[in-house]
DNA sequence: ATAAATAATGAATGCGTATGCAAACATGTT
DNA sequence: AACATGTTTGCATACGCATTCATTATTTAT
């Protein structure tokens, strides 16, 4: 017990098995040419040393560490990203790259960290719910390292972005409102340098405005404890709103919380609340979130398969791509008539549905 | 612009500043024995070739990859696993280590994924809401591979655990409900083969056993939707529990939601409900969840220093940690007379305070 | 000033693997 | 039997760094 035999190496293995280490190394690598007879004696003095492969070792041979970088924030305080990480990590997983995390706050600078992340050769980086500096951007292209943005516009034309379609999501919302015949609207930003609270604000705003409206805007930094500030303050106005879209669902939680007990309003009587993202809480029943779902498959399918494919072929491009959101309608917006509860209205493929959500 | 020079070498860095590839070496490790002008030498010449020291290089030299395997499992379905993974790749982060992440889901085999840790030679493995197969405990400790586990007891004495005392949790609970009149008790499990679920029932059971009572069990499957119909069962039992302990928050969400929305019956006149963990989520309004708060930081500051002491020398033994956990009093259960919302009760320091929670 | 101790340096080697290359071998063709 | 073709194999080397060891430069003590 205990042996402390430690890892034994491809060396040991040849020579237990009576081949050179390179066999050995063959036995170990898929499509490498060597007789199945000689395989055979490796595999099986590896299996009496307890041989394992040394990924490092291999990795500064073959120049591939099979690492992805992930860089994400708010984790804690958005359901949504864990969900995100958790897809990411699978997918990553499955199509046999490893995956090294790091997890910062919304306002730490990536400048430190991605430098890290390059010194273990990442063969890619992907980033969620955080930004890119362009020098940064610079220095991982002339690494030659793949950087894929994940739920942020690009900065850089170095690095792919894959996004909803925030604007026309933020438009949904207030045409959604307008239709169910509100007055006063209100628009509960995350950030003011996040662009898709930008984008998100900025749908909302221009296709109010084509109506010769504006909304009141407040500061909910992106958590349920800030939004549910935001509330209270937003009633506070003279002309409080009766309608409020905010940047993303946990937000909406907080304001609908807000609006409940320390309020003393009905929603969506009183005030209709629209949130963004259709985190798996937007379904509670203590909720019933109308919101715009991200589609988060599909999009990390493709942020996936882009960076996979940018790591394999060093000649393409990075690539933005735009995936349209679909409107949940659930029960804490308004209905326009003709709208029920359960429907989900999907832009992509033009259609309403029923999937009962 | 992207010239593509690709990462300099050390060597390259030597020539260029007239020095040795050593001295390269030493100018990037702390303590080494080299002048400060030479050093600078170095720096300068680094600088202005995009230097990046290679460590992938590094670890195969020293053997140590500055890597700490972590697996986690239940990100996405209970809110307190994205708090521990944060918090954990923080500490490690702060303190050298980089993290190689896996998310699993709860019943997958650790035995085809703790290999990939290995084949990078990770200096430390932490498992979360994972379960080592004493195979695998052996594997690691045969590698030379400290292996900690985090909310799990351990079942193989290989491997060091760092839990909270979810016995005397339950038992917490058990008093908390009797003290204040209760009758019928249920225990909503998170599954049957999880050392925290079957412990905090233990627990539970164990204080009720000591008065003659016993508690309805039911199933939830550590997710909201799983305790949201277990609920419902409970209340279909002819004489239905009026408290309800669960194994952990996000259950006992998922049943006051169905007690309040499903079942129609007021919390906590109707039914009190206690859960476990203290997420973030049970100090909303909506919910006001008594429950038994894990000390997360304490736990996670403990669960580090161990890895990384067993990592630095070797010749120590796992340890086995139990931490107590604390009754945050809030108003999803009846209160005993003396007693009410916004009190901690701390067994660990044995005294009440209010914390205002 | 000189001896003794200390600091700084470079050459050489090793970490564990992958792979280009040439030699050895096997198979099939004429 | 001689040759052409294709498959296996081992040797040697490279990957980029850390580190030992012997050597030289520098400081300190006497």
């Amino acid at each position: 017990m205990a042996e402390r035999k430690v890892n034994a190496t491809s060396t040991q293995v040849a020579k237990l098995a009576g081949v050179s280490q390179s066999a050995v190394s063959r036995a170990f690598t898929p499509g490498a040419s060597i007789a199945e007879s000689t395989r055979r004696k490796v595999l099986q003095a590896a299996r009496k040393l307890g041989y394992q492969p040394n990924a490092i070792a291999r990795s500064l041979s073959t120049k591939r560490s099979k690492m992805i970088g992930i860089v994400i924030a708010n984790v804690t305080t958005n359901p949504f990203y864990p969900e995100v990480l958790d897809a990411l990590s699978r997918q990553f997983q499955q199509r046999g790259q490893r995956v090294m995390l790091f997890v910062v706050t919304r306002d730490q600078n990536l400048d430190d960290i991605l430098p890290q992340l390059l010194e273990y050769r990442v063969d890619g980086i992907l980033l969620t719910a955080a930004t890119l500096s362009s020098a940064m951007a610079h220095e991982c292209a002339r690494m030659g390292v793949p950087v894929t943005l994940f739920n942020r516009s690009v900065p850089d034309a170095h690095a792919s972005s894959f996004c909803c379609d925030n604007i026309e999501g933020g438009r949904m919302a207030a045409r959604l409102f307008m239709k169910s015949g509100h007055h006063q609207f209100a628009y509960v930003a995350g950030s003011h340098d996040t662009s898709t609270s930008l984008e998100r604000e900025r749908g909302f705003r221009e296709e109010l405005k084509q109506h010769g409206l504006e909304p009141f805007i407040e500061m909910g930094k992106f958590s349920y404890q800030g939004a549910f500030e935001a509330a209270r303050r937003l009633m506070q106005l003279p002309k409080s709103p009766d309608a409020v879209f905010c940047a993303n669902d946990i937000m909406a939680i907080g304001v609908l919380d807000a609006l409940r007990h320390a309020e003393q309003k009905k929603v969506p009587e009183d005030v209709s609340v629209i949130g963004f993202d259709d985190i798996p809480m937007a379904a509670w029943p203590s909720y019933n979130l109308t919101t715009i779902r991200q589609p988060i498959e599909r999009m990390i399918d493709s942020a996936v398969n882009d960076l996979l494919d940018r790591i394999n072929q060093d000649t393409m491009y990075p690539k933005q791509e735009l995936v349209p959101g679909d409107l949940v309608v659930r029960s804490s917006a308004k209905l326009p008539s003709g709208l029920s509860s359960g429907w989900v209205i999907s832009t992509f493929e033009n259609r309403f549905e029923n999937r009962n959500v």
